[in-house]
DNA sequence: CTCCTTAATAGTAATGATTACTAATAATAG
DNA sequence: CTATTATTAGTAATCATTACTATTAAGGAG
């Protein structure tokens, strides 16, 4: 495995943004800095950072969004306006290893977000 | 919206499946009742399913499944042999209002199923 | 530092799950 | 039974993602 500053711009990235990018995203992001990286790039270097467990796969929508794992954390998706939102607060969850060795659990919730509900009020 | 035997058939199969199928796979097994279904009535009708709240749509791998919802419950995915595995144990999330309405939430457990666990053993 | 091996890249073509489109069909209200 | 129109079958189109290939560059050996 070689570190390339494709890869390292592509973990930047995902690393110090704020939202749930998706692939397209990143590309256009990583463009930025590197006019003629290519989107096939982009994707390959994703999926071996997710193997490396440096970064996480969201599936929520149609496509693919990726985040950061710096802090363990859960998601919510509002079903209204598509919006990802992060969940910090800690969630316990305790779970025998009957179905066999858990390496990793995530917790989608669904439901309106807070800036949806307020414009259904107005 | 129209009660057609497409419909029905579809719901039944979800319903009475203890796998989670693929679109493809509903679309296969639905050709046996009738035998000229369409794979886009397929879809159509699972879109209008999910949206209804009559089965849930699951998104662990490259394409989607469906899932009945008689019973709430969660599930874990094999990262090795791909397989989905129901975990109907009873787990308790508590979780104030602060990030809007939530409606739903599931949990997906990653990890390596007891299936593989053996098989890596011998 | 220079050369060499080969993994990674850019650019582009292909794949495949899902959606869109359209003429024909069938569900259901009157 | 008839008319309306939502739904369907069949097929074409879309689009996120992956595959392919000649070229480039990472990084180890000398």
């Amino acid at each position: 495995m070689r570190v390339t500053k494709q890869r390292n711009l592509i973990l930047d990235i995902v690393n110090n943004s704020k939202n749930h990018l998706s692939a397209e995203e990143i590309h256009k992001e990583s463009l930025k800095s590197i006019k003629n990286i290519s989107l096939g790039t982009v994707y390959r270097n994703l999926n071996n950072l997710v193997n490396e467990n440096l970064i996480k796969k969201i599936k929520f929508e149609e496509f693919d969004r990726y985040d950061q794992i710096n802090i363990k954390h859960n998601h919510m998706f509002c079903t209204k306006c598509h919006k990802i939102i992060d969940i910090f607060e800690d969630i316990e969850i305790s779970l025998n290893d009957k179905f066999g060795k858990v390496n990793d659990y995530e917790i989608n919730f669904k439901g309106i977000c807070n800036d949806c509900l307020k414009k259904e009020k107005e």
